[in-house]
Parts: C-alpha cells; sequence; structure tokens
DNA sequence: GACAGTTTAGACCGATCGGTCTAAGGTCTG
DNA sequence: CAGACCTTAGACCGATCGGTCTAAACTGTC
C-alpha cells in the first residue's frame, strides 16, 4: 500500500497539541483523531509515546531554528543587536498565540526532566546549544567593545537564556508581555550597556 | 465515625507526587495508595482533581513561607543580603533533592496554565505576592544606598524572580546547581553591585 | 438504647490511557 | 496474473483515569 499518511504531518499536529495541553496532557488517540489518521500507522512510524515526544521536540527545535536564522546570521548587525533581535522574535511569536505556549524546551524540561531521562538529555542538549549561540556573539560583542562588563561569556549567555525562559514562564502566567519587555530592557539597556 | 483520615495528610502526599510527576502525570488513585486512604474519603476533603490541585499549591506556598520567613525577618541583615540569602536557601533545599522537583509554582505555571484558569490565577498571585516582597526589600536597600542602579524597584524584582526560576529550570535539566549559582553571583556581585 | 446524622470504604462507572494484533488492501517482482 | 511482501485500519487489550454511590460503621443526642 502506498504511504498515505506522513509521518511529519503526525509530529506537526503532536507537537501543536504537546504545546498546548503538556505530554502527559495529551493522548496519543487525541492527536490522532486531529491528524485524521489511524492508530495503525501511528506505531508503524514510532515504536512508542516516548520516542514520538522527541521527535516532537526534534521538529520544535528545527522550527526555531529556521525562525532564527536569518537575524542570527545577519551580519550588517553588530553582535548585541543580533542577540536583542533574536529574542524580540520570540517574543513576539508568543505574543501573536495570545501569551500562550511559551516554550517547549521549558514545558517539558518542568514536566518531563525527573520522569524521563531521554528528554532530559534531549532539552539539555538543545538549551546548552542555544547558550553556546549566544556566548558565541557575545563574545564578538566583547572583543568590539560593546560589552565592557567582566563576565564569561558563557556564563552571561547562560543567564541571559535563563532569564528569558523566566520571563517567559511569568509572562504565561501573567498572560503579558510586559515581563518579557522588561527582560529586554534590564539585559540590553541597563545591564549590558 | 471519627476521622480517621486528615485532609492534610492526603495534601501532603499529594504535594511530593505532584511535586515529581507533574499533575496531569499524577492520578489520585497513587496519591491515595501511598497516603492510605481509600477513594470515598477523598471525594468527602475535595470536591474534584482540580479543588484538591488548588490545595497544593496553597500548601506548597505556606511551606515556602514558613521556610523564608526567618529570614525575610533577620533586621540584623541589610535588605539587598537577605534577598541573596532566601535564594540560597532555595538553592540549598534544590540540591538536597538531587536537582529535582524545583518549583512547584514554576512547574504547574507552565504546564497548567494554559489548560486551567484557577490554577493559572492562584499561580499568578502567588508569584506577584513573591515580586512585591523582593520589590518591598530592594526599595530599602536603595534608599539605604546599596543599590544604585536606576531601575524601578517593582521591575528589578520581576526580573530577580524571573532569573531565578529561569535558572531553576535550567539547574533542573542540566541536573546541576550552577547555573543557580551563577545566577547568584551575576545579580548580587555584578549586576546590583 | 433508639434514632439521626455523618464519615468511611471500596466496589463500581464510563471514558480514556498506551499499546497490540490481524485481516484486508495495496505494491512490486517474476 | 501469481505470489511475496508490506502498510493500513481500527477493533481490541488490560490498566488506569476522574468521579459516583451505597451500605456499613461510627458518634452524638435524647
Amino acid at each position: 500500500m502506498k504511504r498515505t499518511h506522513n509521518k511529519d504531518d503526525i509530529v506537526q499536529t503532536g507537537l501543536e497539541i504537546i504545546f498546548s495541553r503538556g505530554f502527559n496532557g495529551t493522548g496519543i488517540e487525541t492527536i490522532l483523531k486531529q491528524a485524521n489518521v489511524p492508530k495503525g500507522s501511528f506505531y508503524n512510524f514510532f515504536s512508542s509515546k516516548e520516542e514520538f515526544g522527541l521527535a516532537v521536540i526534534d521538529l520544535f527545535l528545527s522550527d526555531m531554528a529556521a525562525l532564527l536564522k536569518p537575524v542570527r546570521e545577519d551580519l550588517s548587525l553588530p553582535p548585541l543587536a543580533r542577540i536583542r533581535k533574536s529574542f524580540e522574535l520570540l517574543i513576539a511569536r508568543f505574543e501573536e498565540n495570545n501569551c500562550s505556549k511559551g516554550c517547549l524546551v521549558a514545558n517539558l524540561g518542568l514536566e518531563m526532566s525527573d520522569q524521563c531521562e531521554p528528554f532530559r538529555h534531549r532539552l539539555e542538549d538543545a538549551l546548552q546549544r542555544w547558550i553556546d549561540s549566544i556566548a558565541e556573539m557575545l563574545k564578538e560583542a566583547r572583543e568590539t567593545g560593546a560589552v565592557r562588563i567582566e563576565v564569561e561569556p558563557s556564563v552571561l549567555a547562560e543567564s541571559i537564556v535563563a532569564s528569558f525562559e523566566g520571563a517567559l514562564l511569568r509572562a504565561k502566567v501573567k498572560k503579558s508581555v510586559e515581563p518579557l519587555k522588561n527582560f529586554i530592557h534590564l539585559y540590553f539597556n541597563v545591564f549590558l550597556a
């Protein structure tokens, strides 16, 4: 039989639902119903819900990478402005979603890290790579004198990402982007200026 | 019949389990089994799992308040030191738990905010009160000249809490307290110094 | 000690969970 | 067109979900 169902479609639908309702809060049947895919097909593609979850994380990460790529590679912008703009892009997207969902890495990080090591590792890897990419730009910014603060770029990058994720949590619970605007202001106009 | 089961015991057990496995990841039966309480009793105390969840949040908040109260009221310490020490207390507790669990407000905030408004409101309220108490101390610190940074205390307090929660998320996923140590160092030795 | 009122215990409910299995449907090679 | 091979569809599995219900056990009042 010709493949009538696409693995990627299921993952895409799964991402949307898991993003809203969490991993434990989402049943496979719910996803399959929305994606119009019978259960038999699902287990042809994935050996378990866990494996499926990892695929959902990977899709989210590649979505994010695609969203941020143009900004990260825009060398007409100074490094610090690239960092700032990439966060502003994420904030805009969060606002488009009516201050819901947030960041899948954070959501699953808190929900699943204590329950499932494969999830934890995948998410840890994602965070570390994100931090590294910011540390790289920070290092560049320091060399050009744009950042004068006496802190290791890797430490500073970690703190920026943590502050953003924390502000995103706060924004999601408050249903307001204000904490995120404050994050941008504080880091880019005060702490790093 | 005399009351043989205590409402508070069930909530206590529920807190432990929900803290580890999340709200959707925890079944009522699991809690009741561990607390040695039959199901009938549960629904005498709580009208639904949701109401129970709110009681669990309240217990967590009063646990935290009790933990932090001595530090917050220790007027022998300057205000900034009180803030710092209260975070160090939370970090120590996180480390005792082998870098697991973290903060229930954050866990449920990300898991449940999009699913259940009563949860969101309760958590929003908790975060706001936490921020307010820090803003109060920050204001005091500014009046004594210990903090010279030109930022509204409420904005700064929000940022501190957000950064802590973000660092806690990172620490939980990384299974390391290092991001939390960096948070302390960065805020209290660099940004606010 | 009879009665009213309350709490307990856990069997039970339909729904849904993650996951399996098989018969039917389709493709490919000879 | 025959037969091997693979995918599909969804009925089905036992377990568990949140929640209900009732009969028994107990307490307090007269």
